[in-house]
DNA sequence: CCTGAATTTGCAAGCGTTTGCAGAAAATGA
DNA sequence: TCATTTTCTGCAAACGCTTGCAAATTCAGG
């Protein structure tokens, strides 16, 4: 008979061991694991060094089947190909890690067509809230987690009424800001690209700027507005088109700085100088906008902190899940750097 | 006495939902959920139906307590303020999809420090492995994920004996052709732009480098080398030192994309043209290099892949925990763009 | 020294699954 | 037809933790 080797794994050690290296019971443990407020102090200490000792490490998935917190949050993004949601990302992430917290990532182009079930899975998994990164709503997402209860908070999202918390920024006002800084500089006919208009924001920047033009006593005219899908192969066509009218603009205001970045890119194709020739203004102020060659006036939208602003927004809620839902948009602001200059 | 009105908010349908529902015991429908094979067929539709009929979602906290599998693998990144990190990502998020994979995310600048008590307890939570997009292996890393032979897989990481599985790029063989390339265009001193040197990619560049001077008959200046850290602004300030030496180079290799935006900057500051006056190139190939001006030419590194593969091969690692640890090395690819001219 | 309230701790019942074991049912072979 | 296999299904014991309940201890006031 020939002895079984019996690799044995190191078993991770459990509430259990601490109790009894402590010579506590466990339900003493998990109480000073969970700074429960009636143990003796003497004891706590001893838990503790105990815990300690052994290198112990809670398991979230048994605290959370318990009933405990998991101390996840799921973030639920498009996709990850974009600077844009990595400066949000950056932000959530900053702000759970101060409070303990980690990050499920859940991407939705994962599962089209059954996005319901796909919530209701992650609302029911092991995440204590969600946030939402998600340019069109299908209020699918957001019905569900709201009648589960089921803590979220939106992101770059103006819709729906009070029933869901948003954080987003102050897109017609930035819109209006830059369109009204172009005028300023002379421009009298300036390009608009678009993004999806199913987005909000995309909607809200195209009213800033009418309302800016307007303002400004200058004609809107719809021929000027191309519609773009927020991508930069989108930006680049619509700056062609732009470029091949009778009267080309001047300059072109593009509603988030990837078209930008194609829009430069047809200008200079057609042998055109930026700004010599025409100037170009973005959205976002992603890093790259200051890289890019000339550097990109645009404008800024907070986005790391809109991500801090969010995760603290789901935070609180997960704590207190009264919280009556909150809305908070942030300030855009223009950063001027080398594409713009006076025209005319 | 007042009713209490008992929010009662929809509980989840657990499987015993499913079992009283379709006439079963749990277990049966436990076993008709992961594929049992000893399943009556007729049995099987009907837990099926009912499962469908009453919207039955896996718990997956308390799937993965039970010993089953949780169906989430772990990521491992410095930071996502990197196109060359979201690319990966999104070539895992893919793989990981497809197998019905879920993703969460960690970051490891959250707990300097303490990276040992970090890795221990995410090996000991709810994933079901680990990829590491990890520049510098603190071996605290591996060591404890070895010992506990837990699956994980290293991407872009060269060292390590055999005991970890990795996913690499030829990065000696990238830096090789670049440098050889810019040698047949005609130049003699080329600039390079290291990474940060404790990382084995940017070693291998380095000699890659190196050998191809070698093979050229080209003489290895020192003071061509500049120490930078992978990062924009220390390609831009490395740049600068190039610049200012007494016979400048004519051409520069940077170690990574976003380096070579820093030096282009840098460049073109001092009032020099690329690639008229001087030529550059990069390596990784992240989107933003053929979106610059001029476009990049650089050395494409199959970054999607890398992540594809790695997540395959952390799944069949998964799958069978005996399987031995694999390098995988994928090719990269010199992709000439606008940055790089003959020289002499 | 006694009583009752305030603290402190342990017991045991879950939380929703997986799985080893064993009994029941169906299929096979003689 | 009966003894064996081979399929199928249910029971019950985990998995590691939280928490209500109650017992034990301490403490203050009389």
């Amino acid at each position: 008979m020939v002895e079984q080797p019996e690799q044995d794994l190191p078993r991770s050690v459990t509430i259990i061991d601490v109790a009894r290296e402590s010579g506590v019971s466990y339900s003493t443990v998990s109480r000073v694991l969970n700074g429960y407020e009636y143990v003796k102090e003497s004891t706590r200490r001893r838990v503790l060094e105990a815990a300690e000792r052994l290198g112990y490490v809670a398991n979230l998935q048994a605290r959370s089947l318990a009933g405990g917190r998991s101390q996840i949050v799921g973030l639920l993004v498009p996709g990850l190909d974009n600077d844009y949601i990595g400066e949000i990302i950056r932000g959530i992430d900053e702000e759970l890690a101060r409070n303990d917290y980690d990050l499920m990532l859940y991407t939705t182009h994962r599962r089209v067509g059954k996005e319901t079930e796909y919530v209701k899975m992650i609302a029911n998994g092991l995440t204590d809230g969600l946030l939402l990164i998600v340019p069109l709503i299908p209020s699918t997402y957001v019905d569900i987690l709201h009648q589960q209860r089921f803590p979220y908070v939106l992101i770059d999202q103006s819709e729906n009424g009070d029933t869901s918390s948003v954080v987003n920024a102050t897109n017609w006002q930035g819109a209006y800001d830059a369109t009204r800084y172009l005028v300023e500089l002379g421009h009298r006919r300036i390009g608009f690209i678009s993004g999806m208009m199913e987005i909000s924001s995309a909607v809200e920047r195209l009213e800033g700027y009418k309302s800016a033009l307007d303002d400004c006593q200058i004609a809107f005219d719809e021929s000027l507005v191309k519609q773009g899908n927020f991508w930069q192969p989108s930006g680049y066509a619509a700056a062609q088109e732009l470029l091949r009218m009778d009267t080309p603009p001047s300059a072109i205001f593009s509603s988030n700085d990837l078209m930008a970045f194609g829009a430069m890119q047809a200008i200079r194709e057609a042998g055109l100088d930026i700004p010599g020739d025409i100037s170009i203004i973005g959205f976002d102020n992603i890093p790259m906008a200051s890289i890019v060659h000339p550097k990109l006036t645009t404008v800024h939208q907070p986005l790391d902190q809109m991500g801090r602003v969010a995760a603290k927004l789901l935070l609180e809620q997960i704590e207190d899940p009264q919280k009556p839902a909150r809305r908070i948009t942030l300030g855009t602001q223009l950063i001027i750097r080398d594409s713009c200059r006076s025209f005319g």
